[in-house]
DNA sequence: TCTGGGGTCCTAGGACCC
DNA sequence: TCTGGGGTCCTAGGACCC
């Protein structure tokens, strides 16, 4: 039985969601701003083919927007993260032996399928289709990288239609032929840049390249590439995901903050979602990591970066022990005379909360607190966030810009499009 | 005017140990 | 010409991913 892995990968994935909605949209050019309306970070076909590069700022892309009649949204996350979940249990009927990689990606070992693989990517493609209304792009490979480089490849080739198998293929070396270096999955601008210097430019090129030399120049993880390519697997099917080490909640505001109470209230909402998150993981939190920054876009003596490490003395999954870090730490670094842009909040030393060791003085009712945590938690999922901290803040004018958002189509009953 | 957010892994170097 | 060998833990920074 050969091993094979398949990359699902959704085609421009938030750009396709905002289109389900609405089918005017079709054949369009659109595009998926990032956080506070600031980059471009999805393009639809036809937007790309008007040459807009992913991650560039939107407001200098303004004049094409008017010229070509581009339709703009800002991100909808919850729209978003559903129609995600939606395609992932969609996968999950086509093979339990699957790893979801990010929102649009998920890798399936397809290894035991006795039928054509090619045959059966087609029908997993058209099944998501037909169930969410998003196209997905197919690849099939020995490794994981390999999967990516037919992925790629099946998103560009007309022949392919969506659908390409790698594994045991004759076309696998013109295949890497057609694939640039920096394209390959783990080299980035950097590797990229040092292994063109050395006359490496393509996939097969690097699959070519000497191990030794690779080992010098790039580490451990420039080895597992070259293997990988090789067809030779180092990164193995994660089926069930490794607890998370870290979760951050930080975000740009949506004008300068100059004055400490507005950076507490905006950092003390983070620490409020960085709490949800924290919770629905089932984990606590050893300590918190808070930082502020001006913009990076400003000349350097205006510039201002400060973070500040709270350990507890106890693990803690409180919201209100984790705003009351937040507010003391950013109260410590802020520094007068500068215009903050953004502040965070990184929770760091995560255990399962029912392995946390309880402090010699500690004196707070922990299942008190978890009682009230998990019925504050049920509420706000129901409402859209109904309940709030005072810390917040009540106006929250640095809160980011949407301006373009879409309704929660699939999340709120309110939202539901409605058809006449 | 306007420039995203959330992660992981690896490496190098220092402190310390036997 | 010479410098012991090997190990752990921690941290900061770099590179990558989506």
């Amino acid at each position: 039985m050969k091993p094979a892995l398949a990359l699902v990968d959704c085609n421009n994935f938030y750009a396709s969601c905002e289109r389900i909605f609405d089918p005017k949209l079709e054949g369009r050019p659109v595009v998926v701003l990032s956080n506070n309306d600031g980059c471009v970070v999805a393009r639809s076909n036809e937007a790309k083919a008007l040459g807009i590069p992913m991650g560039i700022p939107f407001f200098e892309i303004k004049p094409l927007v008017e010229k070509h009649q581009i339709l703009v949204f800002s991100s909808n996350y919850t729209l978003y993260a559903d129609m995600s979940d939606r395609v992932m249990e969609t996968l999950s009927h086509f093979t339990p032996h699957i790893e979801v990689y990010s929102i649009d990606e998920a890798f399936l070992d397809l290894s035991g399928i006795p039928e054509d693989r090619t045959e059966y990517g087609r029908r997993i493609r058209q099944t998501v289709r037909q169930w969410t209304g998003l196209p997905v792009s197919i690849g099939i490979g020995a490794t994981k990288t390999l999967a990516k480089v037919a992925n790629k490849l099946a998103k560009k080739s007309d022949k392919a239609a969506g659908v390409l198998d790698l594994t045991d293929s004759p076309w696998l070396d013109q295949a890497l032929r057609r694939i640039e270096v920096q394209d390959v999955w783990g080299v980035g601008r950097q590797i990229s840049r040092k292994l063109k210097a050395a006359g490496i430019h393509t996939a097969l090129d690097l699959r070519e390249a000497n191990l030794n030399w690779i080992k010098s120049q790039f580490g451990i993880q420039g080895v597992r590439t070259v293997m990988e390519l090789q067809g030779r697997r180092c990164w193995q099917l994660e089926e069930n995901p490794p607890a998370k080490q870290s979760i951050t909640v930080s975000r740009g505001f949506g004008r300068l903050i100059t004055e400490l109470d507005p950076l507490q209230e905006a950092t003390a909402l983070y620490a409020a979602r960085a709490g949800e998150k924290l919770r629905a993981e089932g984990l606590a939190a050893g300590a918190m990591n808070v930082f502020v920054t001006t913009s990076r876009f400003v000349e350097k003596s205006r510039r201002y970066m400060q973070h500040c490490v709270i350990p507890f003395e106890t693990a803690t999954e409180d919201t209100q022990e984790l705003i009351a870090a937040a507010v003391a730490a950013v109260e410590q670094i802020y520094k007068k005379g500068y215009e903050y842009k953004k502040s965070g909040v990184m929770l760091l030393d995560l255990a399962p909360r029912d392995k946390v060791q309880g402090g010699l003085f500690d004196v707070k009712d922990r299942a008190r607190s978890r009682r009230l945590m998990e019925t504050i938690d049920r509420i706000n999922r129901i409402g859209s966030a109904a309940i709030h901290w005072a810390a917040e803040g009540i106006q929250q004018p640095w809160k980011a810009r949407f301006a373009h958002k879409t309704p929660a189509y699939t999340t709120r009953w309110t939202d539901l499009p409605k058809i006449h």
